[in-house]
RNA sequence: GGGAGCAUAGCUCAGUUGGUUUAGAGCAUCUGCCUUACAAGCAGAGGGUCGGGGGUUCGACUCCCUCUACUCCCACCA
């Protein structure tokens, strides 16, 4: 028996991860068992474990170990997300840095390269997540592109084209010049940028001609006049009403356009006198669909000015702004400039500035879906976990749009549309279908005639068939047809876990998708996890560099430690200020249970000894307590308040069990322990460690091995949770008042400077169970307990009160007179203060008639019990002032 | 600009239909201890009047109003 002071997590680990992957321990089966069900939030395919995945994983091993132990059958289903604007960019600029551009190879070679890179770096973070202990069903794990699930989202494309929820429309994006792709809203990084304010002057037409009279209209853009088709001044702005209803001139190319008003413009801002050019910026692109006004595109796809600017062809946006400036001043048509900060897109991929641009997409409708989604949260059948986000996501799905699923990228499910030759498209899930369809149209048409739509689907379009798909996905009629023996067996899943940003993007649409194709939820209860931040409250990211390495992080504190860290500070939805003393902290708690192990393996047991009293009652006690944790911790649980649950046991563990129990029954130097209590102990150490393991499987593991002669194929993980049984109220209240006694004589000793080696008697009146008289004397060093009545007058000591039981220690001249007095008096003080407020309590008449009974009669005992502590105090200082 | 949330000890947070001893925990701090399970430890102690103001109530950290600070979401101004 000699095991190191200090717990080595590497030493066991990963010894004990892969014990339950050999002996299959993750992997779930349907049965007669009720289930237990979540699946993971598939994290990117190339991405690598960051803090946000630790918490939110560890959440969810902690909800799938303990539903496993409490005789569920538990499946956590694990995956990865093809994430196709984040993976397609990473394999774009890996390419280039072979060479390759991405506009030089074709759409299947691309997608060559991209699987290869996927198979390379693909599940990295999967792998990661066993170092976390994540009991996931890894036979079960899924990606979203897998052949079957993919096949599941193309014929959910299909299926809601014919129901005519999606649309094929135009739509301004943000358009990368330089990537030559739209990019999602995400990917444009704001940025505040120093530019210009030109002041254009736009004189009036009249009867086609130019009159003499102008106005003044501040633009950024110049070089976009020439796509002007409107001027716009606020319906209630007077200074223009001379305006309203006139027409002007386009600088430079003279043509004529009309004043609109619209309440858009801003009357404050610039002149009050707006521009309006639909093809080059998304709010006049609205207000000119209010307006009917025409829409002349003068940017090609390189930002370059086309043949309909006129003027500048050819010239790339930014010259032709240098340019038309000096053109417009020649010309009398510029009244000045001045310096303007605004906020620019810039693409995240390439850094170029992003073209707002019109192109065609595809939508979904989305009324009916999210009216039907927000049934399910409303009525609480799914619970939102805090609940304070049931009004976030109330207010998004009443305020929803509909959803561009298009994204012009090639990583992804490929829209199943496919062209005629003269422009009109069918939409089937194969080709030979669309052929069909086709035919249908065109009799003539053959295979080489189609021309399927280049763009992919957006990544959502397949994550919100998540926890469908994962189950039962692909086979042919999906969605129309009964659910396969597992998705009836394991779905609809118990609780998501998953962060508050995506609860519209994900989560709302998995409730959608959940309706529309199993007609109920997806998931009953969603847990959303606070975001994890640095010490000074910063986002972790990679720019900043402020996240650590989960990974050495592990390393360092052990997968248990860091887990226990992240949890203690995080409740469900509030942010986690992440500082790497709390790991710390739940490092040096396995040490704890490391050591309390230690200790109780290296007693020596003796059959003869019987049982001593403050054994027998520590025992009792622990039995109890045991109990009503068990109790309180289940009720935490239910709550999904994570951190309580674990909290109770750190000090269930910490202080009750090792610094009360093996403290009382702790045999004196070298003796030995009786037989019943060092079995009772080995229960409670088993159970503890059974309550522990979901929070902190491996060192639980670990130890539990230790303990018990096991057999391969036996775990902790597949035990049952113990359970609470009757426990006495009474008794645990009992220990709390002898362990107050405890406190106070001890602090007495040390403010004396009273050795805990030095024995000292005790004197006692009032109710106090005589059971527990044996741990005040163990635990605070006392030699005798004598009744207040055998104390002589004469006898020098110190007096304390706990509860309304009085206590004497005697100290000789240890004690100083004054001080006792001093100490005293102060007590009286703050119980008189107390009182005067039960006090007024009590004589309000009000309150004595409308106030519940029981808090009446607590009110009474409060009066009584300060009442009779002040007596006795003032009793103790008169005889201390004789 | 619109919407939501939060504000409690030095720090991070509890405080569960307003009422059980004039607010609880963990960490940190301070004091004394290397007491053979653990110094990643043991024993003890100090510390807040619940962001400011107003209101409802017999009674408010808890409900309402308002101001302030911060956070998030949405829309962003030519």
């Amino acid at each position: 028996m000699d095991l190191p002071a200090k717990y080595d997590p590497s030493l066991t680990e990963d010894k004990w991860y892969s014990y339950w992957l050999k002996n299959n321990f993750f992997h779930s089966e349907p049965d007669d068992r009720e289930a237990y069900t979540i699946v993971i939030p598939p994290p990117n395919v190339t991405g690598v474990l960051h803090m946000g995945h630790m918490l939110n994983n560890t959440i969810q091993d902690v909800l799938i170990r303990r539903a496993r132990m409490l005789g569920k059958n538990a499946c956590w289903v694990p995956g990865t997300d093809h994430a196709s604007i984040a993976t397609e960019a990473k394999v774009v600029a890996k390419l280039k840095t072979e060479g390759i551009e991405k506009t030089d190879i074709s759409r299947d070679e691309f997608l060559k390269h991209a699987w290869e890179w996927k198979e390379k770096h693909g599940g990295i973070i999967l792998e990661q997540l066993k170092k976390l202990g994540a009991s996931c069903d890894w036979e079960r794990t899924k990606f979203t592109m897998d052949e079957d699930l993919s096949s599941s989202v193309v014929n959910t494309f299909v299926y809601f084209y014919k129901k005519g929820w999606i649309y094929r429309g135009v739509r301004m994006v943000n358009w990368d010049p330089e990537g030559q792709t739209a990019v999602s809203d995400e990917e444009v990084i704001r940025k505040e940028t120093p530019s210009k304010l030109f002041y254009l002057k736009y004189f009036i037409s009249e009867n086609g001609k130019t009159t003499d009279k102008f106005i003044v209209i501040a633009t950024t853009r110049p070089e976009t006049i020439m796509a002007d088709t409107a001027i716009c001044v606020h319906p209630l702005d007077e200074r223009y009403n001379w305006l309203k209803g006139k027409r002007v001139l386009i600088p430079l190319i003279n043509k004529e356009i009309p004043v609109i008003e619209d309440d858009y413009v801003s009357m404050d801002f610039g002149t009050g006198c707006l521009k309006i050019t639909p093809a080059h910026d998304i709010n006049d692109y609205e207000i000119g669909l209010r307006h009917k006004l025409p829409v002349i595109d003068i940017l090609d796809k390189y930002a370059k000015l086309n043949d309909k600017a006129q003027i500048l062809i050819g010239e790339e946006r930014f010259a032709a702004r240098r340019k038309i400036v000096k053109m417009l001043a020649e010309a009398g048509n510029l009244e000045k400039e001045e310096p303007y900060t605004s906020q620019i897109g810039y693409s995240e991929r390439t850094n170029a500035v992003i073209e707002p641009r019109l192109s065609l997409q595809w939508f979904l409708k989305m009324n009916e879906a999210a009216e039907n989604a927000l049934k399910y949260v409303e009525s609480d059948q799914i619970r939102l976990i805090p609940d304070k986000y049931k009004n976030t996501y109330r207010h998004w799905m009443e305020n929803v749009h509909d959803w561009c699923i298009s994204r012009q990228l090639w990583w992804g499910q490929r829209i199943p549309a496919w062209y005629l030759p003269n422009g009109e498209f069918v939409v089937e899930s194969n080709k030979e279908e669309a052929l069909k369809a086709a035919q249908k149209i065109n009799p003539e048409l053959s295979v080489s005639d189609l021309q399927q739509d280049n763009d992919v689907l957006d990544t959502w379009f397949s994550s919100w068939l998540w926890p469908i798909s994962v189950f039962d996905a692909g086979k042919p009629g999906f969605p129309d047809r009964e659910p396969n023996k597992e998705l009836a067996y394991y779905y609809p899943t118990n609780d998501l876990v998953t962060a508050p940003e995506i609860l519209f993007f994900w989560v709302a649409r998995m409730v959608m998708a959940g309706h529309e194709f199993c007609g109920g939820l997806p998931f009953r209860n969603v847990y959303l996890t606070g975001t994890v931040r640095d010490k000074s409250g910063r986002k972790m990211s990679k720019s900043l560099g402020n996240s650590p390495d989960p990974i050495k992080l592990m390393e360092n504190f052990g997968a248990d430690g860091v887990r226990v860290g992240m949890l203690l500070c995080s409740s469900a939805g509030t942010d986690i200020l992440f500082d790497e003393s709390q790991v710390e902290q739940g490092r040096n708690f396995s040490n704890k249970i490391w050591n309390a192990f230690r200790l109780i393996k290296s007693w020596q047991v003796d059959d003869s000894l019987t049982t001593s009293p403050q054994n027998k009652v520590a025992v009792e006690w622990f039995d109890s307590l045991l109990s009503q944790s068990i109790e309180t911790m289940n009720d935490h649980f239910e709550k999904f308040r994570l951190s309580d649950s674990l909290m109770l046991l750190y000090k269930l563990f910490w202080d009750d069990f090792c610094a009360w129990y093996l403290e009382i029954i702790k045999p004196v130097q070298g003796g030995a322990m009786d037989k019943g209590t060092h079995e009772a102990t080995l229960v409670y150490f088993d159970k503890l460690l059974k309550l522990l393991h979901p929070f902190m499987p491996f060192i639980t593991e670990e130890l539990w091995q230790n303990l018990s002669n096991t057999k391969d194929g036996e775990s902790i993980m597949i035990l049952k949770q113990p359970k609470a049984e009757k426990y006495s109220t009474d008794l645990i209240l009992n220990v709390e008042q002898a362990k107050a006694t405890i406190v106070n004589i001890r602090s007495i000793r040390q403010s004396k400077s009273i050795s805990p080696k030095e024995p000292l008697s005790l004197y006692i009146k009032g109710d106090f169970s005589e059971a527990l008289y044996c741990i005040i004397k163990k635990m605070a060093n006392i030699n005798a307990i004598k009744p207040y009545s055998e104390k002589e007058e004469s006898l020098n000591g110190s007096s304390f009160m706990v509860g309304t039981v009085e206590f004497f220690l005697p100290l000789g001249n240890l004690v100083n007179k004054d001080d006792e007095i001093t100490r005293i008096e102060s007590e009286i003080k703050h119980l008189e203060g107390f009182l005067v407020a039960v006090n007024k309590k009590l004589s309000n008449e009000k309150f004595v008639a409308n106030a519940s009974k029981d808090v009446v009669e607590m009110e009474y005992k409060k009066q009584s019990d300060a009442m009779t502590k002040i007596s006795k105090l003032t009793q103790l200082k008169r005889e201390l002032k004789k």
